[in-house]
Formats: structure tokens, C-alpha cells, sequence
RNA sequence: UGGGGCAUCGUCUAAUGGCAGGACAACGGUCUUUGGAACCGUCGGUCGUGGUUCGAGUCCACGUGCCCCAGCCA
């Protein structure tokens, strides 16, 4: 379900070492607001990923403040969970813990580990510095535990107003992380709480609760987006001070369980996803509902899901979107085109065809008599999804499965038709298939017609056509829709389209704030990304649909064919007056090209400031000036045979040069720096080193005579590094020797080439790029043993001796 | 500015140091009683500069660019 991913790959891992019984995850949505497609996303990976491993995922309620909170939000977030098909099993509320975390934040007062503060909201923003100033401690970081522990029982009991009092983490007012400058555990809040009425009025933060409730549920793997980082030295910082707590909690309620689960939950983030042409946050989502941009939080223009859902999206649709879309650790914007099409590759299997005309004009078929009607009878699915059909059957409407044969329904056809608009054109552009004055095109499963003359009204439009119904033999280039006039049904259809005309409103309106912020009458608040909402949003216009679907299940999806996929609004819709909303256009490659050809200059076209173009300066190889004792050592290190990028890196860090110059003891500097730079650097700087000097400068020994290679040498030193075993030690338990005995090499080099025929063709194809395959496969099969000049020499060989033969 | 995160086709996403692959989009074609779908093909990418290596998207260094952090929001 989920491809695999950063996160798998460490669930993996941990499941590998039996650090967990099994995966728990969870999806933590603040319910002041309606979920979205990014909710759709992140709750698609915490569910998805939960599912993939056969654990469980649970919903939890981030609720801790109750300003903003409200059932309504909480109703609506389980009903779009549901409907994207995730289960949970019993809902969690970080507010069913409240007692709990009081307990805990107790106990880290008790152990000197939380405080009381008693400054003003803005004098703690001024004592917590800057990003480049430490900060200072409050007067009150000192209080007693017994202090602290008596202010603490009396901010709950109410004693106190907002703002007079908060609980902080005791952990480092002086940290570059500004997140561990002593962080906000409770606050005061007298508001009352949705779920907890006035039962509290101090609240914790979503640091705290996040933490000691994702433990308290058992949760192992906690994934949030990036923006979280750097709270997570919060959350483990508590975690390594309440864990135990709770792990011994949780045993003695449920000792048969949780034998093996010993550990605690960490942290991961992934990266955020928005989209183009809409936003995605919930301030401007509310916006654009209080600004009337659109008619509610379900308006199907809106990313909310249940907006999309009223739209007529479904959550498979969802689902597959959210799939393509991914994972990974770099927050994106994906291209609408994704979410598209993941809605019509659902849509084209799932909605059956019918006809609808949206934009009416009037059709006589003057060779028939008055008061003609013939039914004819057509069928819901065209020729390629029937044969797709896996069981040869084909669905209703309503949802039974029939032979092909039966899959039809009735469509009247009489004189008087509508046809769209659009599908007649005075003058048509080049290429254009469909009706023109003389011309002659097909009616979908009715026969091809000839247009022999129009009616216009008093302003020159076209208001009715005069067209023959013409016999067997006639051609057409085009085929278009129709409906019967006398018998179809009046409809209203709502043209949804993109919300905003630009694909990224957001950065846009950043664009201009900056601009107009230079130009004087300071930055425009908030207008902006709403001056990109799309005016043609939504369009809505009336017409006729066949009388068929008065008959069919009222959230039946159709494919009104060649225009789109539509369903009844939910709401609006009613049998008498039906409204249709159009789910998503069907690809018109025909509109794209006609807009190609005649390019319009309505583009608003930000006239992009052309960023002039810096030379790079070359001469300058690093922005850090070197100190003259950095200089020194510089000269001193190349002046020993080091090479000059090695000796930039060691003369500015005394600990990888001390560690080479204990290595050169045992061996020559000049290559021992290139493998204490690039290979062992990272270890020695974090002091992580496990391979001792002398023991790389044995192993180096070995690589200068030949006995082993490059490869080898590498693979045992991160095995050594990793194990802490003496690299020459691994060499000799491992027997490794570098191959360098062409008879000994020939027979792999045969196996391999024997494998991979088609390979061995395309590299003579001129696939040169094929060598590496070749080396590789060699290579695993020797465990990295053969001398790579050797092993090339004799495979450039062998594909080109037969090559001859 | 201190700390942290990130960088692969236009977009999203893959590649134990060994073939830069897939999807969407675009473009061309086949087919078609939907200018749909399907099928075939084309185009197109490792942020830059050095280094290590037989071999670097991956390791090292230095740059560049974007994002996050100074709420008693989450």
C-alpha cells in the first residue's frame, strides 16, 4: 500500500533488532478545523504505514486548547477519517489524559526538572534571547520544589488568571535549539473546554501532551511533519525522564501483555505536501469562507474533504492520490495534474456514460415527421472497459453486475434535440470535427445528420440549427453528444474549476507584498492570495441530461460523455430540480491545442525581475578566512607529502590532524590523509572513532602491497567501525585477498556475461554505461575481491573478442 | 545573524559506491461512434566547484539556494 520509504526502512530496522511487538502510529489532528488534502496525506501514511505492518493506528484528539476546539470539528474529522476507509477502533482524546500528564508534570516538579514562572508573557519572550543570544534565567527559575509544587496544585484549583503563572521544562535557557529554552508545559487557560467543561482550567502544550500521550498509547513510531524538528529534543528529553514511569505503568495494568515491548516511542518527520491552484492552511481555508469566496467549508471548490467528498470525489480516488504523491523528507508541492488524474482513473472504471448537454442549442431534424420518438437503446460503457472487465460482466447504475448486452438504457430520440453549443461553429477553427454550416457530423448511437441552414436571434447569435438525418453511407469526421428535447431532463450544472488561477497564490502574493512594500504604502495585509482566486471557479449553467437517470441511485457518478464526470449535489439536488456538479473535466487535448493556436495575451504574467546572473569568483575557496595558525598548519601538512583539499580540511580541525598524526607513525601520511578526511572524518569530529590510528595504518599497509584493494579496504573499515574489530583482524577471519590472478577471474567473468545476455547485447549496442553492471555483478560474487583494473581490462576484453566472433 | 532541515526530469518519487528507473505532465503515433480510455514511442533530471575511488546521485570539503525555530498555537 505504502511504498517503502525513510520511515519503513527504520521501521524495518527496529522490528530487525525486536525493539517492538509490533508497529503502533498515530494520527494526531487539533480539531479547530475541517480536515483537508494534507490531513488526507498525513493520515494516509500514519494509517497506511500501521496497515502495511499489521499494527494500529490510532485517532487521537490533540486537544489541549480549548479556545479553539470544538465537537463540530471532532464530529466532522471522524466522519472524513471514515470515509477514507481508515480504522481505528476507539477514538483517543489527549484530554481523556489530563490527569495523567498533571501526575507527571508533578512528578518532574518533584525532581527539580519543571518550575513555576511568574513573568509577564513578554518579559519570557524577551529572557528567552534571540536565535544569536543566549537567554537569561527568570527570577523564579530557582524556587523550591515545594515552591513550585504549591503554585502548581493552586494554578489548578483556579487561583490564578491567564497569563499569571505557567509550568516550564527546567532544560537550557541557553541552547542554540531555541525549543529547549525551558519550554511551556501548562498554561492557564479559564475557557471551557469542549470534552472537559471547566473540570481544568491550566492546560498542557503540545509538547508535553504530544510526548506523554503518544506513550501513554502505546504508540511506537511518531510521525509528524518537518516543521516539528526541533521539538523533538523535547520530546525525547521527556520521554527520558517520564518513560520509565509510564512503561511501568502500563505493565502492572496489563502484565500478561507487553512482555517484549520495552521501548519507548521516538519522533520522525516527513515532509509537508501542499498543491498547486489552492492553499492548503487552515487560517486561509476559514478566509475564504468568511470572505464569501466560496459558499462553505464543503463548497467543492474547496481542498477540505468534505468539500471533495461533496464534489463527488471518491476516497479511493484520495487514496491512490495520496500514494503517488509519497513520502520523503523534503516538503513539496505537487503538481494537480497528480490529483486529476488519480480522479479519473477512478472515475473512468467506476461511472457509467450518459449523455448530457450543458450549453443547449436547438437541433430540427427537418426530414422527420412531427411528434417523431424512437427509443433507441445504448450502452453505459464504451467498448475498452468491458473488455477490461475481469469477470465479463459490466454494472448498473444501481450496482448489479450484467452481460455487456444488458449494460444499456433507454434514450429517447425525437425531432427537436439539444446539442452543445460549442459543437457548432460558423466558422471553425482548423481541425475542427464537429458541426459547421453544410457539414456533416455524427450524433453518438443516433446516426449522422447534415446541417443545412440556422436561425439566429436579433444579436446574431445561433439559436437554431435546420439539419437532415441522413441514411446509411454517410461519413463524419466528428461525433458529438445530444438529448432529445421533448424528453430530457432540465438540469443545473455547477462548473467547478480550479480555485485559484495561478498554481502557487501563496508564493504569488509574497511576490507582490515585497514588491509593493518597495514602493512604499507598506505591506497589504492579507488581500492577496485571495485577489488569485479564480473568478471562473465556478460557473453554472442550465441545460438537459437523458431521462435515464431519473431512475438511477441518487450518488451515481456519470461520465457525461465528452464533457466530464459529474454526480447530483448532495444537497441541492432534488428529482424535481437537479443539480449537477462536475467532478472533473474529461483531457481535452482538441481545447488544448486550439488555445495553443491561438495564444491569447491574458496571461498576468508577473514581469519576474530578471535576477542578474552573479559570476562565481573561483579564486575564493572557502568564505571562512584561515586563522595564521591554520595557515601554518596548512603548509606544514602539504609541505609532508598531504594533498591540498585533505590539508584544507585537517589544518582547520585539530582533531582529525591529531588523529593522522598518530596514524603517520605507523605509515605514510600522504595516503593515510585522503582515508582519515573522507572516510573516518565524521567518526573522529563526533568522537565516535573505533578504528585506532595504528590499526589503519596496518590496513593501509596492505592495500599499498596489492594484497588487497580499495574495496576491501573500505567494506572492513565500516565493518570495523561498526563492530569495533581491528580491520586487518576482519581481513584475515574473512580470508579476504585481492584478485588480481586473471585465470582465477576468467570463469566468473564468464558466469556473469552468460547470465545477462540481453545486457551483454546492449553494451555492444553501445550501452557502454553497462561496464559498471558488469563490474558490480563481479564484484558481489567475489565479495569485492577482484582487482578492478584487472576485472575491466579482461571484461572490455571478452565483449568485444566475441563481438568479432 | 545562532541552531536545525532539505536539494534527482516541468511535477512527485526510486536507485547495499556499479544500467540514473517509474508515475503525472508535455509531445508524436496506433486505435476509437467520447478530440475520453487503452496501447506504442519521444522529450527531459542528479544545485555548483573541487576531492576520494577502477567507478560518485550516493562518501568528503567548500559554496549556492529554499524551508523551519525567538506563541502561555499546534
Amino acid at each position: 500500500m505504502v511504498s517503502p520509504n525513510f520511515i519503513t526502512e527504520i521501521i524495518d530496522a527496529d522490528l530487525e533488532a525486536g525493539r517492538y511487538a509490533g508497529v503502533v502510529t498515530r494520527f494526531p489532528p487539533e480539531p479547530n478545523g475541517y480536515a483537508h488534502l494534507g490531513h488526507a496525506i498525513a493520515s494516509y501514511i500514519n494509517f497506511g504505514i500501521a496497515h502495511d505492518y499489521g499494527g494500529r493506528c490510532r485517532l487521537r484528539f490533540d486537544d489541549t486548547n480549548p479556545e479553539t476546539e470544538k465537537q463540530e470539528y471532532v464530529d466532522s474529522i471522524i466522519e472524513d477519517m471514515r470515509w477514507l476507509g481508515w480504522q481505528w477502533g476507539e477514538t483517543s482524546y489527549a484530554s481523556n489524559y489530563f490527569e495523567e500528564l498533571y501526575r507527571m508534570a508533578v512528578s518532574l516538579i518533584e525532581r527539580g526538572l519543571a518550575y513555576v514562572d511568574s513573568v509577564s508573557p513578554e518579559e519570557m519572550a524577551r529572557l528567552r534571547g534571540s536565535v544569536d543570544k543566549p537567554g537569561t534565567p527568570s527570577p523564579y527559575r530557582e524556587r523550591s520544589v515545594q515552591e513550585n509544587l504549591e503554585l502548581f496544585a493552586r494554578m489548578r484549583a483556579g487561583e490564578f488568571p491567564n497569563g499569571a503563572h505557567v509550568l516550564r521544562a527546567k532544560i537550557d535557557l541557553a541552547s542554540p535549539n531555541m525549543k529547549l529554552r525551558d519550554p511551556v508545559l501548562y498554561r492557564i487557560v479559564h475557557a471551557e473546554h469542549y470534552r472537559t467543561g471547566s473540570r481544568w482550567c491550566i492546560y498542557p502544550s503540545y509538547d508535553f501532551a504530544q510526548a506523554t500521550a503518544d506513550a501513554l498509547d502505546g504508540v511506537t513510531h511518531s510521525l509528524c511533519s518537518l516543521e516539528f524538528v526541533d521539538n523533538r529534543a523535547i520530546y525525547d528529553w521527556l520521554m527520558e525522564h517520564l518513560w520509565e514511569g509510564i512503561r511501568d505503568q502500563h505493565r502492572a495494568e496489563r502484565p500478561q501483555q507487553d512482555q517484549q515491548r520495552a521501548e519507548r516511542p521516538y519522533q520522525y518527520e516527513f515532509g509537508r505536501r501542499s498543491l498547486e491552484y489552492t492553499v492548503v492552511s487552515k487560517r486561509k481555508l476559514r478566509k475564504l469562507v468568511a470572505g464569501g469566496y466560496v459558499r462553505g467549508w464543503d463548497d467543492p471548490r474547496m481542498p477540505t474533504l468534505a468539500g471533495q467528498r461533496r464534489r463527488g470525489v471518491t476516497p479511493e480516488a484520495i487514496r491512490a492520490f495520496a500514494s503517488q504523491v509519497g513520502i520523503s523528507r523534503t516538503n513539496r508541492t505537487v503538481d494537480i495534474g497528480l490529483l486529476e488524474h488519480a480522479i479519473r482513473d477512478d472515475l473512468n472504471r467506476r461511472a457509467p456514460r450518459v449523455m448530457a448537454v450543458t450549453r443547449p442549442l436547438k437541433v430540427v431534424l427537418t426530414n422527420l415527421p412531427d411528434g417523431h420518438e424512437e427509443t433507441l437503446h445504448l450502452a453505459y460503457w464504451p467498448h475498452d472497459v468491458v473488455q477490461e472487465s475481469p469477470d465479463g460482466l459490466v454494472a448498473l447504475p444501481d450496482g448489479r453486475r450484467v452481460r455487456p448486452e444488458g449494460a444499456t438504457r433507454a434514450v429517447p430520440f425525437t425531432r427537436e434535440l439539444y446539442i452543445e453549443h460549442d459543437d457548432f461553429a460558423l466558422q471553425p477553427p482548423p481541425g475542427f470535427k464537429r458541426l459547421t454550416p453544410g457539414g456533416t457530423v455524427r450524433l453518438r448511437g443516433a446516426g449522422i445528420i447534415r446541417c443545412d441552414g440556422y436561425q439566429t436571434d436579433d444579436a446574431g447569435e445561433v439559436v437554431e440549427l435546420h439539419c437532415t438525418l441522413l441514411g446509411e453511407g454517410a461519413s463524419a469526421k466528428g461525433v458529438i453528444h445530444w438529448v432529445s428535447a421533448s424528453r430530457a431532463l432540465r438540469a443545473e450544472f455547477r462548473l467547478y474549476d480550479r480555485l485559484f488561477s495561478v498554481p502557487h497564490p501563496e508564493a504569488e502574493a509574497k511576490e507582490h507584498e515585497e514588491e509593493e512594500e518597495g514602493a512604499g504604502p507598506g505591506p497589504q495585509e492579507e488581500r492577496d492570495f485571495l485577489s488569485f482566486v479564480n473568478p471562473k471557479s465556478l460557473e453554472v449553467v442550465h441545460g438537459y441530461v437523458e431521462p435515464s437517470v431519473a431512475a438511477d441511485p441518487p450518488d451515481t457518478r456519470y461520465q457525461f460523455e465528452r464533457s466530464g464526470y459529474f454526480w447530483r449535489d448532495p444537497l441541492d439536488s432534488h428529482p424535481e430540480a437537479l443539480v449537477f456538479n462536475r467532478i472533473v473535466t474529461l483531457k481535452d487535448t482538441w481545447g488544448k491545442e486550439s488555445e495553443r493556436q491561438a495564444p491569447k495575451a491574458e496571461r498576468p504574467k508577473a514581469p519576474k525581475a530578471e535576477h542578474p546572473h552573479e559570476a562565481p569568483d573561483l579564486t575564493r575557496t572557502s568564505a571562512r578566512p584561515f586563522t595564521a595558525e591554520q595557515q601554518e598548519r596548512l603548509e606544514r601538512l602539504k609541505a609532508q607529502g598531504v594533498g591540498e583539499a585533505e590539508a584544507l580540511v585537517l589544518a582547520r580541525e585539530p582533531r582529525l590532524e591529531a588523529y593522522l598524526s598518530e596514524a603517520a607513525r605507523h605509515g605514510k601520511i600522504g595516503s593515510l590523509a585522503s582515508w582519515v578526511v573522507n572516510d573516518l572524518g565524521s567518526a573522529i569530529r563526533e568522537e565516535q572513532v573505533r578504528v585506532a590510528p595504528a590499526q589503519l595504518a596496518a590496513l593501509l599497509r596492505l592495500l599499498e602491497e596489492g594484497s588487497i584493494n580499495t574495496r576491501i579496504a573500505k567494506d572492513v573499515l565500516a565493518e570495523a567501525q561498526q563492530g569495533g574489530e581491528d580491520p586487518v583482524a576482519i581481513v584475515e577471519r574473512k580470508g579476504l585477498r585481492q584478485l588480481s590472478d586473471a585465470g582465477a577471474l576468467e570463469p566468473v567473468v564468464e558466469r556473469v556475461l552468460a547470465a545477462n545476455p540481453d545486457k551483454v547485447a546492449a553494451y555492444r549496442a553501445g550501452k557502454t554505461g553497462l561496464m559498471g553492471f558488469f563490474v558490480g555483478q563481479v564484484m558481489r560474487e567475489t565479495q569485492g575481491q577482484a582487482n578492478p583494473q584487472l576485472l575491466q581490462e579482461l571484461l572490455s576484453r571478452k565483449l568485444a573478442v566475441n563481438d568479432e566472433s
